[in-house]
DNA sequence: ATCATGGTTCGATGGTAGTCGAAGCGTTGT
DNA sequence: ACAACGCTTCGACTACCATCGAACCATGAT
């Protein structure tokens, strides 16, 4: 009989199989509409609809209306961590996940956790600015150095403008497939956002991989070699 | 319809309040016996069984039976991680949580997670270790510098032994209350030991709360001020 | 041997939540 | 206005699962 946050009322909306595939849906980043999630969840229009009042309800999930369609998305990126340390029990415990598929590969690899990178890459990422000192930890939390503002804006990333954001900047995000950490918050979404739009890498379709082509793949290796 | 690690299924154990109940009991880190779980989940001890049963099937709680008694205990760190994950997203979202009354504010300033010490006196110790380079992160993962070496062993913390044990032995654990890391692993849990050994604090009965004393208390911050 | 204690299994019960078809409601386009 | 579309609400059905009392099994003590 212990009181602390209510546990028990979250997971259980995690809980459920068509639910977490929704969440696991959102887990793209991309806001989907009703529809479209009852398809990635594979049950009806109704159903999914009385699912997703729930997960609006339960504050795990923001709704944006428009026109006559609505979006939906992921709360904010704390709910995203939550799933990514739920995937990882998950992961550790399986008893299946017997053969990793080809696909499973390619999201070890690369993958999109909400709006930032995730998977090797992600995490590779994270090493190398924290190894080269471009993003430091002060005393109050983790921010880039001034040789890390300059790394940044040599992408065309704009440090002081997403400094001024409400939404936290720079966030450790704890990786699933790796178990170590890659960068998340503003800054991890400005880098994937650079990634994709410098045509380094695409998104698959149907999944939350990120697949890198053969130029991107050695720009981003550049990136991180010198 | 997307493949991935099954979150629903490791969720839906802890989407029970009995079986969530019992999990945060077990985030205190002592084992516990079926029936000291059962009062903790205010159910009856067939019913705690049958959840105790589903837990291990689940891979989320290990058993050692000891003569008659068989004492449980959360199978592992990224266990204990996922439930301080999802504790955070229930305290965000939480519509209750209307006092926050004098037991609460002790779990914020400092309490048990599995083995280590959280709250904001894990934060500030975990925090001083990175600021002062006693704790640095190499490439591969965090751990303690030479300084930081000779800061543990100065607290009779033999940092060796602990590299021989297979567990790791430094780990960032994102704390629920301040959103911030604190220190996990075996260094951690070492850290947390020598505390609770020295007195500088003890641990509450009936709740993860670590109450420091007053020259603990002194003691602790003075560790941290040089 | 006999009894007490800690724990699991069984069976029956009840509640709750997921599911879908059909109908209802806005919004958009023609 | 009317039709098409996206989505929600309603109602009914079903299935699962948490719950507990009682019986059952161990182990340890007398």
């Amino acid at each position: 009989m212990r009181e602390g946050p209510d546990l028990s009322r979250v997971a259980a909306l995690v809980g459920d199989p068509a639910r977490a595939n929704m969440l696991s849906a959102l887990m793209g980043g991309t806001a989907l509409t009703a529809s479209e999630l009852a398809l990635e969840a594979g049950v009806s229009l109704p159903t999914a609809s009385s699912h997703l009042a729930k997960l609006c309800d339960g504050g795990l999930v923001r709704v944006a209306a428009q026109g006559r369609h609505r979006y939906f998305a992921l709360a904010g990126t704390q709910v995203a961590l939550m799933i990514e340390a739920i995937s990882g029990v998950a992961e550790a415990v399986g008893p299946q996940r017997t053969r990793p598929g080809p696909r499973d590969k390619a999201m070890r690899e690369a993958r999109v956790c909400y709006d930032h990178l995730a998977g090797e890459r992600g995490v590779a990422l994270f090493d190398h600015l924290l190894a080269r000192g471009l993003l430091v930890e002060d005393a109050e939390r983790l921010a880039p150095s001034d040789a890390g503002r300059h790394w940044f804006e040599a992408l065309d990333i704009d440090v002081g403008a997403l400094r001024q954001a409400r939404r936290p900047m720079c966030r450790a995000c704890l990786d699933w497939s790796v178990r170590r950490s890659h960068l998340s918050g503003s800054l991890g979404a400005a880098m994937l956002d650079t990634i994709t739009t410098r045509g380094w890498a695409r998104r698959d379709k149907n999944s939350r991989a990120v697949v890198f082509t053969p130029t991107g793949r050695r720009a981003f290796e550049q990136l991180l070699a010198d």
